[in-house]
This record gives C-alpha cells, structure tokens and sequence, in this order.
DNA sequence: CTCTTAGTTCTGTTTAGACAGAATAGACTG
DNA sequence: CAGTCTATTCTGTCTAAACAGAACTAAGAG
C-alpha cells in the first residue's frame, strides 16, 4: 500500500492541517487519517513508508493515538509485527477524544479555578469582580463537564436523536417558548 | 493596573496553558484572560506593561480576539488610546468561539469530504471502503454542524436547560429507554 | 547462542511559530 | 505644519516542537 488513492491523499493531508488547528500535531493526524482508511490493520514500517515519515516518528505518533484511545494494536497470524487498526465508529471516535479532552482541558480548569476561588475567599486576595468572574468560568465549566459526562453514556443512537432535536422537540420538553 | 492578584496571575498563567492545547497562542489567551479579569477596558500599553510583553505582540494578540469575537475596542472620553474589553457573558463567548471553530474546522472539512466523494465516483478513484468510510465521517459532520447552528441560535436560558437535562427528560422526547 | 527482525528511546538537526524591537504609518495638538 | 502620541507592520532572533537517523532493547528463529 506505498501508493494511495488521490482521494485518499486528500483526505490525509486535510486532516493533518485540521490537527494542527486542533493542537494535535499533523503526522499524528494523518497517521489517524491513514488508518481510518485503511481496510486492514497496518504494521509501523507500512505506515512510514507510505507517509514517508521516519520509522520513529511512526511510533511515536502510534503511541500517541493509543493514548487518545482511537487507535488499538492488533496482531495477525503469521506476522510478527504489531499491526495498527483505527476505530471504525466515527460517534465512538469523537467520544473517545471528547472524553480525553474533558479529562485534559475541563477537569484541570475546574480544578484551578476551584483553588482560585478559595484563596479568593481570604481578605486582600481578590477584589469582588474577580471572584464574579471566576465564578462565571466555574459555573460554565461545570455545567459543561457535567452535561458531557451524562452525553457520553448515551448509546449512539440516543446521541443521534439528541442532536437531531428540532424545535417542536425542545418546546416538548419545555426548552424553546 | 501593573500588578495583578496573585489569584489573578494565577488564572492569566492556566488560561495561556489551555489556550496552546486548543490551538490558541499563550499570548493571545493570556492577552484575553487579562480582559475577561479586568473591571474596566484596557488600552494595549497597559497590557503589554502587565503581562510582560512587547507592545507589538499585544498588538497582534488583540487583533486575533477580535477576529474571534470576543473581544471588543472600546473608547474611553478623554483617552486617544483604544481600549479593549473582553466579552463578559460566559455562554456567549464560547458561543462565538463555537461559531468561529465551526467556520474555521467543520465546514472546511465537509467541504474537503463532499469533494473526495465527488471524486470518488469517477471509475478508478478509489474503492467503495473509503468511499464508505468518508461517508462516515462526512455525515458526523454535516451533522454535528446542523447541530451546532441550531444551538447557537438558542438564548442562553434555554441551552442551560438543554445543558441541565436528565435521564427523565430524555425518556420524555423518547431519546432514552 | 548468534543472527535477524521489530519496536522504542535517545540525540542532534531542522523548522515553524512566537516574539522583541525597530521602522513605519496615521492621526491629533498646539 | 512641526511635534507627539498611538497603533500596526516589518525584520531578525530565539525557542520549542517536530523530526530523522542512530543507538539500543527485546524477542523470536535457526
């Protein structure tokens, strides 16, 4: 599989410039992007090779996308080398990353606010309009983490019809006037 | 306003943290956890006196809130300097932040996705597997997209709801079992 | 028990982005 | 219409991240 379709190319190379945006580094992201692809399970060199990337770079970008959980290691019969396979379920992919992100970005963030909003409480820390405003930022993280925790239990389907809600839906429920 | 809160500085330096996983240069979140603090606008010399940083950075850091959206010049009478202040309303801001990723991320990447299968039509451009797979993906996005545009024309109080529903209420718009 | 194959980690180089300071442009003031 | 104040843009420097290739480790295979 050195060549790839053009239209796969494509994709790979939008996808890396899209990780960029997303703070994750472009080979890690067209590595992703080639193995979603990808039909079958690719060993590291495979990868590299077809990326044109160094066999090194390759396993730590592998490394990486099994630590956001997308990416798993499988192994085939007669072949020693460790095969690579990319989730297949787009909603559990996103899921996956949600979840890390929640872990890596809101749960930290709520963390330091909580411990600013603390020492907020002693006498010459902070001025009330300080305290309002991270109270603001704590209440938005929390309610945030907290609707995507509930999110994430859902089945996909259940995630589906959520985000196919209309507005007839929300005023069902008593959302929309 | 050359010294800040401990707890302040504190919050500034976490912001800029969480901005560079998001993509976003620590300055430039810096720059706007600064206004999101601040009581009043804050002409750019202050700020650049205040976090440590060449006038000419803040410049460029400002100029990258305002294409965001979320930050503002104001005019203070009496003053020549712009001044600038960060929006205040939590929901709104990631509200814009939302809309902006949604312009800058998704729609290109539908975009780049409709194209490949477009192209994928045509005889020996590819195989119905990634044909397969990009469709995937392509329908998360469209979807997730819709999704957000509806959301965003939502008023805060109603995504606090939407935000707040519990199991019960999904069983009600027959999400949930 | 040596040789090969696979995978990871280490090290030095490269490169893109961030940045400061200088140069420039523009707008107001006396 | 000088002189000052403000903001932006330009240019060279610096730094952190990305990367390739080498060195190393581990695990079969003969």
């Amino acid at each position: 599989m050195a060549t790839l379709f053009p239209i796969a190319q494509k994709f790979i190379l939008h996808w890396g410039e899209m990780g960029t945006r997303w703070g994750i580094n472009r080979t890690v992201a067209q590595v992703h992007a080639l193995l979603f692809l990808s039909e079958k399970p690719l060993p590291a060199d495979e990868i590299a090779e077809t990326l044109g990337i160094a066999r090194s770079n390759t396993s730590t970008s592998l490394r990486e996308l099994q630590n956001w959980g997308i990416v798993k290691i499988v192994h085939v019969l007669g072949d020693r080398r460790d095969h690579f396979a990319s989730m297949k379920d787009v909603f559990a992919m996103f899921r996956a990353i949600a979840h890390q992100r929640k872990k890596r970005e809101i749960d930290p963030t709520v963390h330091v606010l909580r411990d600013c909003l603390a020492e907020a409480g002693k006498p010459k820390a902070a001025d009330a309009h300080i305290r309002g405003r991270l109270t603001d930022l704590l209440e938005f993280f929390e309610l945030a983490g907290d609707a995507y925790a509930r999110l994430e239990k859902l089945p996909t389907p259940a995630v589906l019809k959520l985000a196919r809600l209309g507005d007839r839906a929300l005023r069902m429920v008593g959302i929309s006037k």
